[in-house]
DNA sequence: ACCTGAACACCGTTCAAGT
DNA sequence: ACCTGAACACCGTTCAAGT
């Protein structure tokens, strides 16, 4: 049984700049609410990340190591409650105090990022693609390769989009769930 | 046979916001830019826009006027025409310099909006839903009202959801096309 | 190693002042 | 009506200085 590890300064910081980056956005984080949040002064963030860029690369980085995490005991599951575990890690961001995905934010505002922090918004997504790709592969066992790895790709986007969507018009969860029936019935999502 | 009209000084303004908004995002946008821009003091900005907020809102309300007037002749042509327009549009945002739809950029930037742009962006996708009901009804003409509600709504999403990730990873039409390809392929876009 | 105050050129916004 | 310079509290970043 674990009690709370206290987090180090470094970890403080890249929790809540996650947490700011996922409501408000990479452009408006800034270091001097950071600093606030952690207890410290701006210009001691830049002794663990010297950029904001830095600080970019470092997060992404560690959400995609989360989010693995949390992607992969749901591949002990069958393919209907693997897909719907997945839909629940895109559910639960906006549905818990209206978050984004960070990855999806990261690529909306991409053009502010510095290339190691592409980089790793590229790994994030070859993430969500090697997991989308073996959840599939339990039901569609004989695809062409081809076929499905536009699948993958087309389901990751989707899900992004459908909580890009319902995140903008006020984090209604129907409106999501709505979304998702949808990606459902009309076979995206089967 | 028009010549290229002048634009107005606000009419200058808005272009160039929407311009800056697409490709770096509104939080990235400044008014000192701006002004840089199209030639005048930031200051200035303020007397057509008071804050940047109602400049975000006059941006989104006359973005989707704009969206409405190329969908609109695409309602003359067959469902799959129709379709590949509709798809054509958001292809050429980002083909066309790595834009953004607005809406969608909008919506990851919600948290920065005051609620008449919020407003707006309502509006937004009121049109888009309204146009893509439209061009399902061509083919899928007696799909019942709530399944015919949903598979519109999804198809915005993951039209804008295309966007975001593709453009997020670089900017390759080859990414947008594949996507698009395996919602057609899954009975998504069909 | 980790933190800080002070400075730099930026930001949105306000306002009194010009034409 | 339209524009401006100057001021305000903000921003990321740098740096010399502290412990």
């Amino acid at each position: 049984m674990e009690t709370e590890a206290p987090l180090s300064t470094r970890e403080a910081i890249m929790a809540a700049a996650t947490n700011t980056v996922m409501t408000e956005g990479y452009n408006a984080l800034s270091f001097r609410d950071l600093a606030a949040d952690v207890g410290i002064k701006s210009a001691s963030v830049h002794h663990h990340f010297p950029t904001k860029g830095d600080l970019a690369e470092a997060i992404v980085g560690r959400f995609g190591e989360d989010f693995t995490k949390r992607m992969e005991p749901l591949l002990d599951l069958p393919f209907e409650e693997a897909l719907d575990g997945y839909i629940g890690l895109f559910r639960s961001a906006f549905v818990d105090s209206n978050r984004m995905c960070l990855g999806g934010m990261m690529s909306a505002e991409v053009s502010a990022l510095p290339e190691p922090a592409r980089a790793q918004l590229k790994g994030f997504v070859e993430a969500h693609k090697d997991f989308v790709r073996a959840v599939l592969l339990k039901k569609h066992k004989r695809m062409a390769s081809e076929k499905l790895e536009g699948r993958v790709f087309a389901i990751f986007a989707a899900m992004e989009g459908a909580q890009l969507i319902a995140r903008g018009l006020g984090g209604d969860a129907a409106v999501f769930d709505g979304i998702v029936e949808s990606y459902k019935a009309s076979g995206l999502l089967a």
